[in-house]
DNA sequence: CAGCTATTGTTTCAGTGTGAGACAATGTTA
DNA sequence: TAACATTGTCTCACACTGAAACAATAGCTG
């Protein structure tokens, strides 16, 4: 495996992508570990010369996560100085085995493009990138320490997927085609942070006209049986 | 009046800023035309390579404006390929009287960072850039064609800002100092595009405990006068 | 099968915010 | 002093939400 060439990237740009999956009532991103180093990061990647941007970090989703189909959002673009740390850059690539040219472009100064994306974590078959020995799912509230500002791309964006819960009503892509009204809620209060009134929640949901009803599910437990919904396609 | 230089910036970045100002009861932004060519673009710039990328946008605005302290907020990178048209960008280096070199970093595939910017318009004095004639203000609701995809910019830009008008209740920035409610309303009208009920208005706005009273202002006019009020400074 | 329990779906009631309009207050002019 | 235009406030109806009560029901127990 040799390093990535700049011939086939634009330098100085990047993307950085917060991938977010729930399950057992937990919000979780991917995070991907770099070789040797025991650095933590977010999965992302470079823009080919001739490749719109969005479609970059489309196929870097792809082949972590194997989704084609996948809810993006950008949010924020940062290009302060103190990202500039090459010397961090070169051990991670010393790490996975490469002798790193004088004025590699990969140590150079790069401006980030941060999206988040929502997935159901049960569709996924995730595939660590070339510098990294594994790439896992992390509960949002247990995060290790990130490298770069990739800490602050986190928090941004939770805050960004906090403020556009609502507006955009897009909790429904961390679950499945079909869920209870339960875990729907159980989506929007993990992400939110907080508790919320159960028949309120379900009041609300019901009213915005946007979710389909379907046959109840039986668990086997010992009480009424939650109908299953779905979104309206519009 | 030379070529920039390519060592003094970082290639493949640039950022736009859509800046917004408020006269007569109109919206407006900042247009600069391009020397010879008729064509209209957004006032932008590149980033240094030991400059922050907000610093860089903060650089650009004063001097264009002459304004140091200037409300920024950033919306949008634009990133697709088609962005990607070096025989405008060399016609315009070319109307400007430079003999453009074969590969020259400006004809190159550029990523733009996009701001929008909210000031009083009673405070710039305008300055248009090497490369424009003039630098002037255009109401939104009456704008030329612009260069590129920076019609696009300026449609993200006001949807970004009628989205974030009451989250962040930034709507005050377009005025001086002391201002009447009926301008404030006014502001809010032109950004969101529609009529607001004058008593509701004024009642949310008391209600949210964000504004001083201060003395009258005696307009001359043969009714009532309105009282003067600025954002509370926390 | 009747009764019990846990959970879900629905309804009610009080409090809050908003649209719509009425009303009161007040500079200036006729 | 009356008339007028505009501003500031208040009232009423309606919608939305928090909080709680109530009704329905799947499975378990005896």
């Amino acid at each position: 495996m040799s390093l990535p060439e700049l011939s086939h990237y634009i330098p100085h740009i990047a993307y950085d992508s917060v991938v977010f999956g729930f399950s057992k009532g937990k919000l979780k991103i991917l995070l991907m570990e770099y070789h040797a180093t025991g650095w933590f990061a977010l999965p992302g990647g470079f823009v080919l010369k001739t490749e719109n941007l969005e479609d970059a970090v489309k196929r870097g989703l792809f082949e972590r996560t194997g989704l084609q189909e996948i809810y993006l959002d950008q949010f924020y673009t940062f290009g302060d100085v103190f990202r500039f740390q090459p010397e961090k850059m070169k051990i991670i690539l010393e790490a996975n085995g490469h002798l790193v040219p004088e004025n590699y472009w990969m140590l150079d100064r790069f401006f980030s493009v941060a999206y988040y994306a929502l997935i159901d974590q049960e569709k996924v078959t995730l595939t660590p990138d070339a510098l990294s020995d594994s790439i896992a799912w992390y509960e949002i509230e247990k995060l290790p320490e990130l490298i770069f500002d990739h800490g602050k791309i986190v928090q941004k964006a939770l805050q960004t997927l906090r403020e556009n819960l609502d507006r955009k009503l897009i909790g429904g892509n961390l679950l499945p085609e079909r869920f209870t009204m339960n875990e729907l809620q159980a989506v929007y209060e993990a992400i939110l942070g907080q508790k919320l009134r159960r028949t309120s929640f379900q009041r609300k949901m019901l009213s915005l006209d946007i979710l389909d009803r379907h046959e109840k599910l039986f668990t086997g437990k010992s009480h009424k049986a939650p109908y299953l919904y779905s979104f309206k396609t519009n």
